[in-house]
Order: C-alpha cells, then sequence, then structure tokens
DNA sequence: TTTGTTTATTGCAATATTACGATTAATAAA
DNA sequence: TTTATTAATCGTAATATTGCAATAAACAAA
C-alpha cells in the first residue's frame, strides 16, 4: 500500500528515521558535503556542482529544510543556505543515541 | 523519472545514503532496537511484537541483511537473527565520519 | 509419510519518491 | 517600467517503496 504505519511505532523510532530517511539519498548528502566543504553558505553553486536540475536541487533544499538540518536565508535574488548548527547537533546526538545502543553479546 | 542519478555522485555519497535509506523506515528501526534490547537474536517474534505482517517483516529483514547490520543464523525452521557486530562497527564509523564532517564557521 | 511450524517469495494494489520542463515569484539592475 | 537573474512551485512521467494475502519452501515431529 505504500504507507508507512507510523501509528504503531514510538515517536522516538518515528523521528529517527525520519531524519535517516532524509539522509538516505545522495544528492542531499552532496548538498551537505558541498555546504560544509565551503564552511560557508551556498545558493544556486549547488546546481552547477551536482549534476541536477534546479528543481530537483530545491526539493531536496526543501527536505533538508523540513528536518531543520539546513536553513536557508534571503540574500537579494539568490538565497544562501547552510548549516542550522543547533538543530544538527541535536540531530546527531538524536542519531548517536541509536548509533550507541549497541548489544553487549551476541549469539549467533 | 523516480530512478536515482547514482552515477554523479562518489562512491561514499552513495553508500552513506545507501545505509542511511535503511535506517529510514521505523519498522526497521524498531527491528534494530528489539535485537539489542534483546541482547541476542531473536526469529519470529518480531512479528509478534511489531504490528505488522510476517512477509512485511521479512521483507525489512532482507533490507537490513542486504546492507550488512543484521544476519540470520538457521535454527531448525525459525532464523535467528541478530546484530552483525563487524560490520555494524563498519556502518557506525562509516556514518560518524560523516556526521563529524562540521563546518567550523557559518555565515548566515 | 503426513502434519505442523516457521520463514521466504510472489504478485499486486496503494502510495511515495525522484527528476525535470514550464511557469511563477521575487528581487536587482538598467 | 522593463529586463535579467535566481529560486520556488506546479504538473507530470517514471520508478520505488510499503504492506499484505496467498503460496511455497524448509525443516521438525509424529
Amino acid at each position: 500500500m505504500g504507507l508507512t504505519k507510523s501509528e504503531i511505532f514510538t515517536d522516538e523510532q518515528n523521528e529517527i528515521a525520519a531524519i535517516a530517511k532524509v539522509l538516505g539519498h545522495p544528492a542531499r548528502i552532496a548538498i551537505l558535503d558541498f555546504i560544509i566543504k565551503l564552511k560557508s553558505c551556498v545558493c544556486g553553486d549547488l546546481v552547477k556542482d551536482i549534476g541536477l536540475a534546479q528543481p530537483t536541487i530545491s526539493q531536496h533544499l526543501k527536505e533538508l529544510k523540513k528536518v531543520g538540518i539546513i536553513k536557508g536565508t534571503v540574500e537579494g535574488t539568490s538565497v544562501c543556505y547552510c548549516i542550522d548548527e543547533e538543530n544538527w547537533e541535536q540531530i546527531k546526538n538524536r542519531l548517536n543515541k541509536f548509533l550507541n545502543k549497541n548489544p553487549t553479546e551476541n549469539c549467533c
């Protein structure tokens, strides 16, 4: 049915999955790589750097913004995107909390 | 077109996205939570614990296995699933390497 | 062998995602 | 105001994902 049954999972499970889902596309990883590498925000250079059409990049930026990883500031006709440091820190903590839930023993 | 253009991204970007994508569904997070919590492997108890049909759970297990997070051992008629410690460690390192790529400054 | 138990696979319907052309919106510059 | 530039939105086609009923496969036990 293509419809995830979110209601049967905990909030935490849904939230972690939502974050991971957004990171689950190479274009969005590439966008983050680019923004982080330049240590400053980037506008439409992403379109040139990554080989995807402008509407596609814009769509990916929207998803990254939706979960709070990045934020955009309008500067004239262009928009400056950069990591939303505060949220990004929280998101990383959340992910790390999950990643560190290690089993101490294993049976197989 | 629904088709990700993997060829325009680096191997690392594709790999990180592939891992994140698998973690991008609450059912798979719930499965991992369950397996980790019991500190041992689990067989079909997942179907009872999580409210999804057996074929659906089986499908999610398959995906987790595909990226190497878990492994399954046949035990009679049932299958014992548990974290593939070695791979899981590598996957976590890969994710952490990405998560730690922080910008030192920000412009907006 | 037959029966029961457990898991995997197949097939399918419903929905989601990805990508992009065309267009719109917003602003800057002439 | 007109024109150029940049980014967002709309609409749509192609493909992927999710979920499950039905079935098959694999094995244990009777």
